[in-house]
Formats: structure tokens, C-alpha cells, sequence
DNA sequence: TGGTTTTAGGTAATCGTTTACCTAACAATT
DNA sequence: AATTGTTAGGTAAACGATTACCTAAAACCA
């Protein structure tokens, strides 16, 4: 890989001035000379050396995605705008998945923090330690998706309102009929809100929360077949509220292999309205997250205060509650 | 960001002597500054700064991964398997998108190469240009998914014989029972092996391929739509062969709008096997590509080819006919 | 005791940029 | 003519590591 110092010997001047007309601070350089190297950029086919531009500025123009899982399909929807909004910033971004194991949370915020990060998006494991171990550093953050509790300037958040999403969803169960409703979701240490909506609705319905009917695991098909499965020996639901459509997808499939039908036995609504949600039969009734739209303004949020200096902020996104036929 | 030099200063040593001890390189050094140095950078939670590791070295310890689209569900399997690999050698792996266009996947990839990425892996756009602008610089590449006509020492290769594995499939199609048999897949400049597999079944059979009961495309669900309306106002036919599982879901919901039955009026098998296909009504027929293991491969042969020098190879990966309701 | 090895660690150049400051030449001003 | 300003560009010190080579002391050996 050719360096700039060989472009600038080919064009007999110093480095210094390369770099200038590179850069665009080429105010006191003379039109002929700034051709000149350019056509020497372009004849060798010289692309600057990101790495050691960043070394010198502390600026690497890369910013970290901490997920969960990327092969679970809510997030490559997000990975997908934090990726456009990046791109056109001139931004690269690299990923890492943690297995919702906060272990590997942390130990892939070191790699990023060492590798230089610029800032970095989070979408943090559903079990985990205090925030406090990535506050020390100071390195903007823009927490996505899951709550979190600091009020330092460092840090930007952006989430739809989940509590009053799964309490909407809820009522929407209530609202066609149904009076013997399930949850199944995940179990959440810190952010149990998509069952507190649910818990929510039921009461002021005047229904009770039985224990029996709600079933909590992790965000997994599997989790669907056996909160499903679990629930209905324990007295047959009419509705069932799921934590994400993974969940549902599940759901579903249990409740169809039971001999049951849907809607007409039981009503299911899911969460997140991932792509395929309208393709199942039947279709998903589901609480769409803008997931694509999340990334895009948190990536965009997080990369105007590196380059601008913009204060990070907390973004309410907009939910909408998706009817489809499987209610 | 406290600095290794910082460190040597509170040791009261070198910092040639600090990162010797961080590198293992510390026969020459005494139990007793060890064990300092070690506390020291405990004490201090102080983490190497990579990029100027980079910088000298000439190693990031990052690899790129140039894909379509991390939305479309194929892909992120393949990342996670990428990320696995990755992760489990120390890597970081950064993604660009690249929407299937060329000019996009070159930009992506001289940000990349202007990272000081150690190597990339490829899934390259449809259409595209020649594979030449790649080869020049002396980057490992792996390409996986698709075809590229290259004996370059510098490029590996990792795929299923998708040919074969269309033939298959239309072959099922056509032990079903299947006599006029529709093919929807994507428009390919450079490497239209599913249409020819789909044709080569077709021949052995002695059915005719006709024009009218192809349609050629990208490979989304709107296609499968578009497409399966096209070949159903050319005739009914009895079974089609979808280029990717996402066309196949477009064809169904297409199938079914129009009032029609699947598996008896028309049989449909899909092409990649993406996790929601056992979970559709009816589940889909298709060919599995081992996307995670794949991805996993190919991390795994360009990482241990840039850390060891293990020569980039071919790899043909096995697939399989999943045979479900649809057929 | 003198010489050789070994041990423990230090020196300084280097990786490829950027940038604060310098300079030399010329032009303009007084 | 002396001063000042402007233009065009150069110098060299960073940035934070690594590493080839050096050195000084101690250990070993005959």
C-alpha cells in the first residue's frame, strides 16, 4: 500500500502538503500543485490510512453495535439503518453480539474501546450488571431498545413506550372477548414492563393476573412452544399476549399441533412486528417497533455529537398496534 | 485513556518493558516487575490501545464483511457465524451493506482496506463488475454464497453446489407429480445456476421450459408476489421453484390471495432454508444452505490464513432437500 | 581474576498521518 | 528603502504502541 509520503515524493514536496490538500485546509497551496497531486492520488490509486489518521486525531470514524443476537430478526432491521446512517456519514460500524451474556457485553466494550470507537450503540443483555462499568470511560453511548437508569450526558437513549404498548395490546385481547388471557415472555431482570403492561390491563379490565397463565423464559420460538404448551394445561386461554413474535411464532405452532385454531380458540398478539409477522397464517396481530428507524436515528443521534458536538438525548419512538387475522 | 507509556512511568520502568510483559514476550523479565506491571494495569483498568498496535504491527485484528443487505433473513446467520469465529480468535468484524449495488461494494470495500482490515469476506452484489479491482491489492478474500472465477492464491471460496441443489428440488417437484412447473428467482448476471438447475431437471424429464413460466428478478418477497401473478396468468401451472425461500413466501401469499391451495393445486419448494420457513402454513419445502456454518467456515479459513498462513481454499459446503407441507 | 554468559531491562526508530509553527520569496504599503 | 503582508510550502513533533539492538550488572567458569 502506497503512503503519502511516497505521493509526496513522487510530486517533489512534503507530506505536510499532501496531507493539507487531502484534507482541504489547502488555502495557501497553488492550484497547480494541488492538481498535481491529485492526479498522483488517483495514478497510484492511493487511499490514506485510516488507522494512522486515527491514531493522530483520535477520531476512527467507526462506532461499536453491541446486540444481543443479529440472527435474531428484530435486529438486523436496526443493524440495517444504524448501518445506512453510518455509511452516509462516512462511518463504518462494527458489530458484536454478546448472547445477551453480560461476560461478553463487557469484554466487547473493552475490544471496541481499545480499537478506538468513536461511540457506541447498545442494545443491552436482558440480565445484566449496573451501567456504572461503561459510564467510567467516557464514551458517548446511545442506548437502544432497553431502559436504562443515568442521566449522564454521555449517554443517549431511544425506545418506544413498551408498558403502554403491551397494555394496548393487552386491551386489544380484552376488547374482542377475550376474559382468560396468557403471557409469554421473557424473564427480565431489570425491565419487566412488556408484563406490567400486560399486568396492567388485565386489572383495570377487572381480570385477574394468574400466575398459571403467564410463563417467562427468553425471547425464543421455543420459548413460544413451551409457554404455550404450559399454559394451555393449565386451563385452556382465550388470548395469549407474547413478548416478542418469536415468541408468537411459537405460540402459534403448539397451539395448531394442539388442534386448536386461531383466532377462534385463541387470540394471539405478539411484539415487534418483524418482517414475516404478515406472512404467518394466520397473519400476526402485533405491536410494531420502527426497528429500522430506531437504528437510523441512533446511529445518527450518537454521530452528530461526535462530529458536531450535539447533545445526546432520550428519543420516544412511536409504536403502532399492527391488527391482523390472528385476532 | 490512560497510556502504556503512563503505565511504565507508575512502574517506575520502561514502557518497552510493559509491553513486552503484555505481549508474553517477557522471558528476560523478573517475577517481581511482572507481577507490578500486571497490577499496575489493573489498578488502572488500562487496555492497549489497538489502533496503534495496528498501526505498527500491521495487523488489526478486524476483518470485513461486504454483504447485500444484513435485513434480508439469509444473511444474518451467516454474520453470526462470521461474528462467532471472529469472536472466539480475538477479531472484530465490521459489515457493510452494500444493496446489491457495485459501485457500493467497492466504496465498501476501500473503506475497509483503508481501515487496515486483514481481510474481507465477500458476498457480492447480483450484478457486478469484474472481480479484477480486488485482486490488485493484496488483501485476503473470502467469498462465500456465490461464484467467482478466480485462481488467485489470495482468495478462498465457500459455497454449496447450488446448482445441483436446484436440480433437486425441481426434480422433487417433479417426482410429486409436478408437470408444468413455474421457476421464480432473481435476474443474475453472472451466475444463473438455479435457473439452469431448474431447467437441467426439466430436460432430464423431458418437459419443455417455457419462457412464459419464468420470471426473473431480486430475490424479495415482492418478486415472489410479481412473479407467481405473471406465471398464473400464463396458465396455471402445478408446481413452481422459488430461487429463495423470501420469493417462495411471496409466492405463496400470492397463491393463496388468488384463492388457490397449496400443496394441491400448486406445489412450491423454496431455495436457503431461512429459520421462519418450518414455521409458515404450509411449512415450506427447501434446500438448506448451513448459512451459520458457513459463515463460521469462511471467518475461520480467512482467520487462520492471515494468523497461520493456512492457505485459502474451496470449500463446497453440503446442502440439503427439506422436504415439508408445500410439496 | 579475567573473561564469557545470562539476566533484566533500556534506547530510539518506526508505523502513516496531522498540525502548530516556521521560512523564503515576493508584493504591497508607507 | 524599510516594513509589513501574503503566498506557498516545509519542519518536526506528536499519536501509542513494537522491536531490533544495546548495556550494565550479576553469575558462572576455569
Amino acid at each position: 500500500m502506497i503512503t503519502m509520503k511516497e505521493i509526496a515524493q513522487e510530486c517533489g514536496i512534503s507530506s505536510a502538503t499532501v496531507s493539507k490538500i487531502i484534507n482541504g485546509n489547502d488555502e495557501h497551496i497553488s492550484e497547480a500543485t494541488r492538481a498535481l497531486v491529485l492526479q498522483t492520488i488517483k495514478k497510484y490509486n492511493y487511499v490514506p490510512n485510516a488507522v494512522a489518521k486515527g491514531l493522530k486525531v483520535k477520531r476512527t470514524n467507526t462506532i461499536g453495535f453491541i446486540l444481543p443476537d443479529i440472527s435474531n430478526p428484530f435486529f438486523p432491521e436496526i443493524a440495517r439503518g444504524v448501518e445506512d446512517a453510518a455509511e452516509s456519514c462516512g462511518f463504518a460500524v462494527t458489530f458484536c453480539d454478546t448472547d445477551n451474556d453480560p461476560k461478553r457485553e463487557l469484554t466487547s466494550f473493552q475490544l471496541l474501546r481499545s480499537k478506538m470507537v468513536d461511540g457506541v450503540i447498545f442494545t443491552r443483555t436482558l440480565r445484566h450488571s449496573s451501567f456504572d462499568d461503561y459510564l467510567s470511560v467516557n464514551l458517548p453511548i446511545v442506548v437502544v431498545d432497553r431502559r436504562v437508569e443515568t442521566t449522564n450526558r454521555n449517554v443517549g437513549k431511544l425506545f418506544v413506550d413498551t408498558f403502554h404498548a403491551s397494555r394496548q395490546a393487552t386491551e386489544h385481547l380484552i376488547a374482542r372477548g377475550c376474559r382468560r388471557i396468557g403471557f409469554v415472555g421473557a424473564a427480565n431482570d431489570y425491565d419487566d414492563v412488556r408484563y406490567l403492561g400486560y399486568c396492567s390491563a388485565l386489572e383495570e379490565a377487572g381480570l385477574r393476573v394468574e400466575d398459571a397463565l403467564c410463563y417467562k423464559s427468553d425471547y425464543s420460538v421455543e420459548t413460544g412452544h413451551r409457554g404455550m404448551k404450559a399454559i394451555i394445561s393449565a386451563g385452556m386461554p382465550d388470548g395469549v399476549f407474547c413478548g416478542n413474535d418469536l415468541i408468537a411464532v411459537g405460540a402459534m405452532a403448539e397451539i395448531h399441533s394442539m388442534g386448536f385454531t386461531i383466532p377462534t380458540d385463541v387470540r394471539v398478539v405478539g411484539f415487534d412486528d418483524i418482517y414475516l409477522s404478515r406472512y404467518l397464517r394466520p397473519a400476526l396481530t402485533t405491536v410494531r417497533q420502527p426497528a429500522y428507524d430506531m437504528g437510523f436515528e441512533a446511529a445518527k443521534m450518537l454521530i452528530s455529537h461526535i462530529t458536531e458536538g450535539t447533545p445526546l438525548c432520550t428519543l420516544k419512538m412511536k409504536h403502532e398496534l399492527i391488527i391482523r387475522e390472528s385476532t
